[in-house]
DNA sequence: ATTGACTCCGTACTATTGTACGGAGCGCAG
DNA sequence: CTGCGCTCCGTACAATAGTACGGAGTCAAT
């Protein structure tokens, strides 16, 4: 059997056979001498089959090539497929959940959606901008007063805009024991609860300043 | 601001931004004179969160510059952002039909799986190995006697394995017209059922031939 | 003025799964 | 023995979303 009728057989193209031999999923064939042709036999073609097959389940093909690995395998037990495939699955079920996140947040916009008009009223496109409005935001509320919890609220310097209290927010919360950031654009303040026994106000006014803003904090 | 600190801001690195410049999805920010540095402004920073967020719901970086596009549009309204949501949407749900499906058929594979001993025993491989055997195959049974319907009964020449017997089936319908196909290697023996007005037992050794079988229709 | 950190730019590379191309060689039929 | 089709091989290219590198230039501080 030649290249192209392996192909046809197994219902890919010439040049993926010849990938999958460069991938080493397939051994090359024997040819007859130095020059010649491949020559394969249905077990190649059904070695491919099996390659589009697994694909379908959605293993990869550095995936499918350890299963292959496996079916040669002397050693080889059947409960090292299940695990793989089990494996698989939870892969499987744990995209599903997030997509079904995805698709419920997409869910919110489009309802609240008005439809039509001036763009500058779109919901959607606000709740682009401004993330964790569509949805809770679990990582905020998990974990207010920890161990040691402290606060500060900050008076802040150099903010221009909204974003830039979001851009203070985000880099309060980058820094270890930081628990809950708000920052207020119209008010010019910020306030943070945090771990004393992780970080302290220094720490937050030296990260705040890296990233180009002054904060000093008010005593209350 | 320079670059390093928009990517900061931004939850991104430098090279993104340039990227994405690249891209066109952010413009290159004025720069003092030729040579100098680029200096963004918190807009800038906005729009790299605003595309990290739109990824985050499945959008490309195609459909972003579409939603980006849309945004500084003058015409654009609320119901154009509406459709391309809903759209995705569709995208996200059809993603997880489809995960759905492995889901289930890696389920069906695990739940019979001895779950140790040789592996000649697994069934897992054994149905990755032979498809179509681990859930229904609708294309197979929806349409039996639809139009014209015709059958034969065919002696087969040329099979090497079990293998050769799916490889005919599968050319067979490849076939327009053909609703079902059965090949036994161990009886030398195919049968298909097909629309007289599409297609031809004629037609259908013509397409065996071509895969390298020999097919003689058995009158009964 | 010099140092050190940062930036610029083009290009190359990562990973994944193949496709496409061009020149040379092989096999078979007439 | 000549032609046609198929195959061989390496290489380049497709899309996606970045990451990395090297040499030169820039900025701010010391």
């Amino acid at each position: 059997m030649t290249i192209s009728r392996a192909a046809t057989q197994a219902g890919v193209g010439v040049e993926t056979i010849r990938f999958y031999e460069r991938k080493g999923l397939i051994e090359q064939p024997l040819r007859p001498r130095d020059g010649g042709y491949r020559e394969y036999d249905c077990e190649t073609v059904e070695r491919v089959r099996f390659i589009r097959q697994a694909q379908e389940l959605g293993f990869s093909l550095r995936e499918i090539a350890e299963l292959l690995a496996l079916r040669t395998d002397p050693n080889a037990d059947c409960s090292d497929v299940r695990v793989q495939a089990i494996a698989k699955r939870n892969d499987v079920e744990a995209k599903i959940g997030q997509l079904e996140n995805i698709r419920s947040a997409l869910d919110v916009l489009i309802a609240r959606c008005p439809g039509g008009g001036d763009l500058s009223a779109c919901t959607i496109m606000d709740a682009i901008s401004a993330p964790g409005t569509t949805g809770a935001a679990p990582h905020l509320e998990a974990r207010v007063s920890e161990n040691s919890s402290g606060s500060a609220i900050f008076k802040v310097d150099g903010m221009h805009c909204a974003g830039c209290a979001r851009t203070i927010e985000a880099v309060l919360l980058t820094e270890p024991g930081v628990g809950e950031a708000r920052v207020s654009f119209e008010r010019g303040e910020a306030s943070a609860s945090f771990d004393k026994g992780v970080t302290s106000v220094g720490r937050l006014t030296a990260v705040a300043a890296k990233a180009g803003y002054r904060l000093s904090e008010q005593k209350s």
